[in-house]
DNA sequence: TGTACATCAGTGAACGCGCGTTCACTGATGTAC
DNA sequence: TGTACATCAGTGAACGCGCGTTCACTGATGTAC
């Protein structure tokens, strides 16, 4: 397949960049190998550095991908449960987004699942200025303001609101993790169980 | 250096899990080579299959030895701010324990932190079955129980005890790598505050 | 206690393998006239 | 619209490298007498 149309390099490109989204989030950005990214899309491993500079390239566009992915099922849902007139704001939509990072389904699923679970051990171990550190920032930065439109109260300041949409996003992040890692299946759901029993509470 | 005496074989034995334990808590388990490990420990790596059946054997005996460095510390929290008799639990160990795992010298320094932390993404990777996996959930519930005994209010039952220790230790451990994960320092220590509020409003 | 010898902890070279990256090449696409 | 040619997306072989693991070897340790 030697020269396709500048649309078909194009699309080739985004399709390498969505399958590694999912696989780095499945695998590891270091287990995702650029010739596994470049089969995902069913190219040969030799054109790769026609669309990307670097294997670090790749992965920081793949996780931001990832990221946009996930704030966008936010606004979705911001969306479908309007806060209701005169009071307080309606969390149903927060209750719908709390069962469903929890579920059993997105701890089973990390490939169509939340990036900032998926891949906060890799960006974290990642020097300071990496492509994949500072694209983890940006993405968080942005997961963290949807999460926070959605559990925002009428009474707090938005101070309070911010601490709160990062301590409960901590609270996901690390349950969905413990559960994931989890050899017996008995705690990994206790895990799951007990987070959104808490934050039900909250 | 052929041929030691057996006791100082076991000592060898004994370095490398332990420089193991500790570099994989900062780099992960895929990123400590069998050469790097023995390299740690003043061997080179030839002599490695002597004392572990695999690179995988290892990585699970020196993920135990972080566990149980843990739960050394948190038993000697207990000891230190034993419950003062008739009234509720005294929580001065737990609001220490807080404050050690949220702080900047926790955060900034992996090696000598919580395996909990530093490896449930490796662990969540791993098959079922896989020795990274059960190891990580051996050292799971042993943390678990040891956060729990620090925890546990006189009031509640020991379901809503466990409960909230999960909870609880989901929120330090997602906190944690959060932290470790974001490359602008304000964003950092945001994160460690708002766990640190939260839990402590708790 | 002293001697003879088997054991085995540690060494360093070697194995096959997959990695990220480079490069000469192919031939359809895109462009200039 | 048709032709000539430059461009460049994709191929597949090759590079140097480090990996996990194996193995022949060394020589002090441990043991049997």
């Amino acid at each position: 397949m030697p020269r396709v149309s500048r649309a078909e390099a194009q699309q080739h490109r985004q399709q390498v960049i969505d399958h590694t989204s999912r696989l780095i989030r499945e695998k590891g950005a270091e287990q995702v190998s650029v010739p596994l990214a470049m089969a995902a899309a069913g190219l040969t491993h030799g054109g790769f550095y026609r669309h990307f500079s670097s294997k670090d390239d790749l992965i920081a566009r793949a996780l931001l991908a990832a990221f946009a992915e996930r704030r966008q099922a936010l606004d979705r849902l911001v969306d479908e449960h309007p806060p209701t007139g005169t009071d307080p704001a309606d969390r149903s939509a927060r209750a719908e987004f709390l069962a469903l990072y929890l579920s059993t389904l997105h701890r089973d699923h990390p490939a169509d699942g939340c990036a900032a679970a998926g891949l906060v051990a890799d960006a974290a171990r990642a020097e300071p200025g990496a492509p994949i550190r500072t694209a983890f920032t940006t993405g968080l930065r942005d997961l963290v303001d949807g999460f926070q439109q959605l559990t925002a109260s009428t009474d707090d300041d938005a101070g309070t609101d911010r601490r709160t949409a990062l301590a409960e996003l901590s609270t996901l992040v690390g349950a969905v993790l413990l559960a994931r890692a989890s050899d017996d299946p008995a705690l990994s759901h206790e895990i799951l169980d007990a987070a959104r029993q808490h934050l039900d509470e909250a």
